[in-house]
RNA sequence: GGGCCCGUAGCUCAGCCCGGUUAGAGCGCAUCCCUGAUAAGGAUGAGGUCGGUGGUUCGAGUCCACCCGGGCCCA
């Protein structure tokens, strides 16, 4: 009969779905994210930056897992008393969103965007980016991540443009930025240079390409070098051969004078001492040997014609070349500046960059320069010069090979290298003062932070930030139409303002390009120029962006600056990481944020990337639907991917975690309500339970535990070591379930009238054990935690005045006066002897429910004799044992041995461990037990500690006995026919108790109780144990007479009949 | 080609920093137990060349070198 309590009762019976869904509706109706934040006082602001994701395709695991870590710090923070303002970032710029809207309006590239209307496009594009963002705020909310959606940022913001352009200036004002020509990988069919993360987001290919081996005539000779001779260079890309300026030789690689013929010319050519057998198998005739620092300033003749008035001005030279390797090839190297960053880099040495030239326009066609290939694409040119290679006389040799090579991740055209115009800023010139700061983040894992990311930084190079395309952030640069050294950087709108004389209330390339003014310095006019910035510009530039930094909000970001929390994935190290870094430690000389936590990738369960076309991985809806978002949450914060490795996933991890933490937690709380329901338990009535200090020890040391795992649980989080949270909570609850519940189960059903304080105590210690549980877990789990929060503390509070939600609660912090570290070493003991008693009864194949009249446990240490004292009366009921007796006699259950225990001794006798170990392993049994008794022993003329000894016990034979390293236990098994009337007696309650529970009874429902049994052993029992069995079984009469199917009573038959009794 | 990370039971993973006895857990499988939490819970068992080779050491899953395989980033 169910009494008046404030406690709803729970079934076991849960869908964690269902729960979730309630949660969400509750924060919404109690704005819940929103009072997190603002009950918390404004000047102990904890910073979170949200990296930006781009809302292109719908959020995958990756996006959950980064948006879990993302969540957790900052709720468990907020709980520890800070403000933690999460605002959505938003990036919106870039070639991804440029290339979705120029295939919808059917574009092939930038000229066709720029005849289409470069302001209508990027309207389009405008429009396009933030017409996919529902699925994520969906799935975000769904994972219970609580972030501002409403105050976001976006990057194609006004306010966040600005700050953009405020940083470029800071970096100009510097000096770090700078413009030059860069040999960057370009795709013809995106019309654009490409980052070589681009490069590889394309990923190579293996494609057949021409091989060509041509002669260059040598004009002007060094020592070993005629006029006439030939250099022999190689190369797979014919259209390169146009713009050739020169070649590159290694200074340290020998080189040949080869006078034997080669594809019908006499020759002599220059080859690489080591081709020479490649390209004359059957022998060559070397006439001299010269080094390659001695073919420095050779001069030729170039193979085709186009550029030979370059002659004149040094062009057509032999160069130094860092990077020549006689692996392939000729060893002698063509180069075409414009056209591979090596030989960009080799021209600049030699002082002779300026000659560059580029016959290949953006499109990737020849330009009139060439006429015999003008408008053709540069692959296709590529037979059309070999033809006329040949027809010259120059080509040697004409081969196919087959190698891999780039193509562009988005159009799928061959990538090739050209020198562009490029931005840069100048990272080389702080990358130390980077890698110095670097040292002082702390990085979870270390290692991505000590050695990928400070390697990265230590290696550094300039920064390319410029892109010429639409869709993005300007840079902020008008240049004279004059002189092109007349430039001037904006910083603001100000500053547009007041040298345009137009305010605009948008800064996107359509609308600034049609802003120019006069030159300060001469006549001309100033208009911007065409570049856009590299979206990661802008993603490095969100601390300040999203503030509108310095415009506004100025104190707010300083005060908070750097932040104190990022997370992200491990991609992001040359990323998102990378870029803030690269600002923060330009513009403020400090680092930009503290802490970063870096996540894994996660791989689907076959070991693959997780891929929309393979389906190899569940609908993340619609698994949360079936497991609970935080199982989830607990499974991938549980993993190797919080240390930046890689996991497969796998939907039966995530339903284990329902298993054994979500359900068992749940029983626990289901468990409560349910008995504080029958026992009409109330608020006031916990509040008179016994103090901590004074309740039995079963629940002191269950108070200890927790304790201890709320000082665990803060010093992981603090330390953001957030793998290491859960596997504390699993064994918790084990510890609760298993053992403090399991154990106390009989006091939660004994009224409270027989009871007494004892059932107070119990009641008192598990609801506060749960409640206490559910705001250490709230940040975690989230939504389990409020859903008995609710009902455990703000239910039945009524309308008293308390925190609405569990996360708004302050985090609980350990308690040390509750903290008994013997109690927990004696009841682990004491589970330790409890798992061989059950190992003893297993193996001797006697149940549970047969009483056994002794349990003798023998062991060395007096702590665990104690344990085993202290809780004497808990084994007998565990282990249905009359009586438990406690000795120190070593060898009365078990022989002892002994090893040496290397940990101890090894450092100790190094080279003699062998000889100790010898004379250890012979020690006998009653030598072994004498050491642990006086503390030492002497062996080989050695005197050591009882603890330098490993001791194992070996159960004496014709006793029933079980042993681990420290205790041996035995069992006395002769059932007597008192005994056997006992455990009958327990069979029939037990058969009782499955007859309520057939007949639906509740667990207090009184009963009246009918038998029969023609078993002498089941009259015996019903006459000596009635009165228990009536206890047991709520029985308030026992009668005979049953009739019906006999039950099986280990083997007696019985009749049972159960019929409640109003 | 370089940097970083990973490779341990059929599967998913601890252990490695800082060497030490018989390498652990969960899932799955098999057998059994318990039941006033019951569409739960527990116990026991089988299952391992710790990717490979060499080295350092009294002792290597752990440290070192090289190699193989996978991943991320870069060239």
């Amino acid at each position: 009969m169910e009494q008046p309590t404030p406690f709803r009762r729970v079934s076991a019976d849960v869908s964690f779905a269902a729960q979730e869904a309630k949660i969400l509706a509750l924060w919404d109706r109690l704005d819940a994210f929103a009072v997190s934040v603002t009950s918390r006082p404004a000047d102990r602001e904890f910073t979170f930056y949200d990296g930006p994701p781009f809302p292109t395709g719908s959020p995958h695991y990756g996006n959950l897992l980064a948006g879990v870590l993302k969540d957790i710090v900052p709720r468990y923070w907020t709980m520890r008393g800070h403000r933690v303002v999460r605002r959505f970032g938003w990036d919106t710029h870039g070639l991804p969103i440029e290339l979705e809207v120029q295939k919808e309006l059917g574009l092939s590239g930038p000229p066709e965007i720029e005849q289409y209307g470069v302001a209508k496009f990027n309207e389009a594009c405008r429009r396009r980016v933030m017409a996919n963002t529902e699925p994520w705020e969906t799935i975000t909310r769904r994972i219970g991540r609580w972030v501002d959606f409403a105050d976001n940022y976006k990057t194609m913001d006004l306010d966040f443009m600005e700050s953009v352009w405020w940083v470029f200036q800071q970096l100009w004002d510097r000096g770090l930025v700078y413009r030059a020509f860069k040999v960057l990988p370009y795709s013809t069919g995106a019309a654009t240079p490409l980052s070589n993360f681009e490069v590889n987001l394309g990923g190579y290919r293996d494609v057949d390409d021409p091989s060509l081996t041509v002669r260059l005539r040598v004009t002007t000779g060094t020592r070993p070098v005629e006029p006439g001779d030939d250099l022999l260079v190689w190369t797979t890309t014919p259209w390169t051969i146009p713009s050739n300026l020169g070649v590159q030789v290694g200074p340290a690689i020998r080189y040949a004078r080869v006078t034997t013929p080669l594809g019908g010319h006499p020759g002599p050519f220059w080859v690489a001492e080591d081709r020479v057998a490649a390209y004359w198998p059957d022998g060559a005739e070397v006439a001299a040997v010269a080094a390659g620092s001695d073919l420095i300033g050779v001069r030729y003749a170039p193979a085709l014609p186009y550029f030979s008035h370059l002659a004149d001005q040094g062009a057509f030279a032999v160069v130094v070349g860092p990077n020549v390797s006689t692996d392939e090839g000729t060893g002698l190297v063509h180069t075409s500046p414009a056209h591979g960053e090596d030989d960009f880099e080799a021209f600049t040495a030699a002082g002779l960059i300026h000659l560059l030239v580029d016959p290949v326009d953006a499109a990737g066609r020849f330009t009139a320069a060439v006429p015999e290939v003008a408008g053709m694409e540069v692959k296709q040119a590529d037979p059309v010069l070999v033809r006329m290679l040949a027809e010259s006389g120059a080509l040697v040799r004409h081969e196919r090979i087959t190698h891999s090579y780039p193509f562009c991740w988005r159009t799928d055209t061959p990538i090739i290298y050209k020198a562009i115009p490029t931005w840069f800023v100048a990272v080389e010139r702080f990358r130390e003062r980077m890698a110095e700061l670097n040292r002082s983040i702390h990085w979870v894992p270390d290692h991505v932070g000590s050695r990928r990311f400070g390697n990265w930084l230590e290696g550094a190079r300039d920064w390319a930030i410029s892109r010429n395309r639409f869709w993005g952030s300007c840079i902020p640069v008008w240049q004279c139409d004059r002189v092109e050294e007349h430039r001037r950087c904006m910083g603001s709108l100000d500053d547009l303002e007041a040298a345009g004389g137009v305010r605009p209330a948008d800064l996107h390339k359509h609308v600034v390009d049609e802003i120019s003014f006069p030159c300060d310095s001469c006549d001309g006019t100033m208009h911007r120029v065409p570049e856009v910035l590299d979206v990661w510009f802008e993603s490095g530039a969100m601390p300040y962006g999203q503030n509108h930094y310095p415009f506004e909000n100025k104190e707010r970001f300083e005060r908070g600056f750097p932040a104190h929390y990022i997370a992200e994935g491990l991609d992001q190290t040359r990323g998102w990481f990378y870029t803030l870094m690269v600002h923060a430690t330009a513009i403020f000389d400090s680092i930009p944020f503290r802490n970063c936590v870096v996540n894994g990738l996660i791989l689907a369960e076959d070991g693959r990337k997780m891929s929309k076309s393979l389906k190899n991985y569940p609908d993340p809806m619609h698994l949360i639907e079936v497991t609970g978002a935080d199982a989830l949450r607990a499974y991938l914060i549980n993993s190797p991917l919080v240390r930046a490795e890689p996991m497969r996933f796998t939907e039966r991890g995530v339903t284990e975690v329902v298993r054994t933490v979500m359900l068992p937690y749940w029983n626990a709380y289901s468990f409560f309500t349910t008995y504080a329901a029958a026992e009409g338990m109330t608020t006031a009535d916990l509040a008179a339970a016994p103090a901590a200090a004074d309740r039995p020890v079963i629940d002191r040391w269950i108070l200890s535990v927790l304790q201890s795992l709320i000082h665990r649980v803060n010093q992981e989080m603090e330390g953001y070591y957030l793998y290491n949270v859960i596997p504390p909570l699993i064994d918790f609850v084990d510890h609760l379930t298993n053992w403090y519940i399991r154990r106390s189960r009989r006091r939660f059903w004994t009224s409270r009238s027989e009871g007494g304080d004892d059932a107070l105590a119990a009641f008192a210690t598990l609801y506060e054990v749960l409640v206490t549980f559910s705001k250490l877990m709230a940040p975690v789990l989230p939504f389990v935690t409020e859903t008995m929060y609710q009902s455990l503390v703000v239910e039945p509070r009524g309308g008293a005045a308390g925190p609405a939600s569990v996360h708004h609660e302050d985090y609980p912090q350990a308690d040390p006066a509750l903290i008994d570290p013997a109690l927990e070493i004696a009841m682990a003991a004491v589970r330790r002897v409890v798992g061989l008693g059950r190992g003893l009864r297993v193996a001797e194949s006697i149940r549970i429910r047969q009483p056994l009249s002794r349990l003798m446990v023998v062991g060395h240490d007096p702590a665990i004799r104690q344990a085993v004292l202290d809780h004497a009366a808990l084994l007998q009921e565990e282990l249905n044992v009359h009586e438990i007796v406690a000795s120190a006699d070593d060898t009365a259950l078990a022989e002892l041995s002994a090893k040496p225990n290397y940990r101890t001794l090894g450092p100790r006798f190094g080279g003699r461990m062998p000889e100790l170990a010898a004379a250890i392993a012979a020690l006998s049994s009653a030598e072994v037990a004498a050491a642990l008794g006086s503390g030492s022993v002497t062996v080989a003329g050695e005197t050591i500690a009882a603890l330098d000894l490993m001791v194992s016990r070996a159960p004496l034979p014709g006793l029933v006995v079980a042993a681990d390293d420290q205790v041996a236990v035995a069992l006395d098994t002769v059932i007597t026919p008192e005994l056997a009337v006992e455990g009958t007696a327990r069979e029939i309650v037990k058969l009782v108790q499955a007859a309520r529970r057939d007949a639906g009874l509740d667990v207090a429902d009184r009963i009246r109780l009918a038998w029969s049994s023609p078993s002498a052993a089941v009259q015996a029992a019903m006459e000596r144990f009635g009165d228990w069995i009536a206890a047991e079984a709520l029985a308030v009469r026992i009668e005979t007479g049953a009739t019906g199917a006999p039950g099986d009573a280990a083997g007696e038959p019985i009749v049972l009949r159960v019929e409640r009794v109003d």
